[in-house]
RNA sequence: GGUGUAAAUCAAUUUAUCGCUGUUCCGUUUUAAUGGAAGAGAGGAAAGUCUGGGCAGUAUAGAGCACCGUACUUCCUAACGGGAAGGUCGUUGAUGUGUGAAUGUCAACGAACAGAUAGUGCCGCAGAAAGGAAAACUACCAUGAUCUAGACGCUGUCUUGUCAUGGAAAAGGUGAAAAGGUGAGGUAAGAGCUCACCGUACCGGUGGUGACAUCGGUUGCAAGGUAAACCUUACGGACUGAAAGAUCAUGUAUACCAAGAAUUAAGGGCUGCUCGCUCUUUUCGCUUGCGAGACUUGGAGGGUAGAUCGAUAGAUGCUGACGGUGACGUCAGUACUAGAUAAAUGAUAAAUAGAUGUGGAAACACGGAAACAGGACCCGGCUUACGGUUUAUGCCUAUU
RNA sequence: UGGCCUAUGGUGUAACUGGCAACACGUCGGUUUUUGGUACCGAAGAGUCUAGGUUCGAGCCCUAGUGGGCCAA
């Protein structure tokens, strides 16, 4: 199991985070919503993200980085099966995390919600692979 | 005890597990990945972007105007619109002196605090009049007239009214503001008309680096407010901004450079037309002034995306001595690696300690790191946001 | 990161050089109509984003803050 999230792991692309939007293929659940793509990256690792939390829902940087931290810090926790699976079928794909509340909450909800997204997402991708 | 002001100071600590970003060291292999160890890792405002510099690039012979900024004095500083000390003025409180106008002392707080006889503008409504020493509503005084009414001592006199001419600028009302103030003399009524005192202006002496202070004198007091209205005076200011800029890699326009050649080109004017003469063009606010020019050949390389540098040891902090009222300066010692880039400091568990608060007579119990807030080239300030602790001090209240 | 603009009834805009905050739409009430609309008549509704300052007087001038918007890659 790897719990590590280091640099690797970060899309900074500006053309991959153009196609994921333009693909528009998503999971949401409440206040979390992931955009994916699955696309080839110029990294060995099988996952890359991005967080974003809205300036507008948020105005002062202390909020926005107390956020992004604890959604970093629950990704970090529940990655490793859907990175198993997808290192398994040697897939690559890009996600961008959204935090859609206007309120701060606390670390063990965002932990549940997160893992369940994971598992949705590992579902979607089980699915589409026959097309493949 | 409450409340205000000023200054100083803190911005939790420790352990374990899992992580994040640099640095150093030791390994592994496919040499760009990976493993391990050590040590480092947000603020007093990191914020607002209001300012001054460093740094970088571009521009610039010089001068004037325009534009922008600053504005009591002296000093500090790399510099400042910042700071220190001082001066003046104002407000409030306390307390004196004087019949009064005024004025002294102490304390706290505040001041965008140069110039209003250089000029221009504005001062609504109200009011007679709002800037020209002007005006005359009520009221005042004098002289004349007699159409009014009344009294008496009745050919007249007096009082009152009305009208006319003149005096005066005191009183009233208006207004934010009405042209020195108080007291006395003076006068038909009045008036700095005169006198004393007060205020103010000017001149001179003394003290101070200076702003100013103080003393004395004077044919002065006739000319308000507004410069956060235009403006005047003095001083200062080239522009841009790390997304600056440099290097690497990629490899192409005619902006750039050099040489050659040429004195040409476009537009306007003079003329019916051509030639010719003459003016303008450009330097990016304008003028003066100084320079340049179409074309050909050669050189040199633009943009997009990326990497590295710029980029973290400095006008640095702390301690001590000396100089200075102080801001600050000098000397000595000592300490200090944030450096990210869609952007690192987190999560979980426990312990220590723990303000305000709640309950209680007290002991104590409960409760619980909590306010403002996250670097983005770096420093000096200012401003704004905000929790606690300590010290000093003004005012109010209570007790002794 | 740097620079610039703006804020006025419920909505959209005025207010010139500082002097009683105006207009349209909308809202409400009434008249007309069998009823509704149209039309006509009338009324209410801001004290000018917030806090200070300059001035006799501030929507306007100055300072600080808050919100909204725009430009530069």
């Amino acid at each position: 199991m790897n719990f590590k999230l280091d640099k690797s792991y970060k899309l900074c692309s500006h053309k991959v985070i153009e196609a994921v939007f333009e693909k528009r293929q998503g999971v949401k659940q409440y206040p979390i919503a992931m955009n994916y793509l699955e696309i080839a990256l110029p990294t060995q690792k099988s996952l890359q993200f991005v967080f974003s939390v809205p300036k507008k829902r948020f105005k002062r940087a202390v909020d926005r980085n107390r956020i992004k931290r604890l959604l970093r810090e629950a990704v970090r926790h529940t990655k490793w099966p859907l990175e198993e699976f997808l290192m398994q079928n040697q897939r690559q794909i890009a996600i961008f995390i959204v935090y859609l509340a206007s309120e701060e909450m606390d670390y063990q909800t965002l932990l549940t919600k997160v893992d369940q997204l994971f598992q949705k997402l590992k579902h979607e991708l089980e699915k589409k692979e026959p097309k493949l």
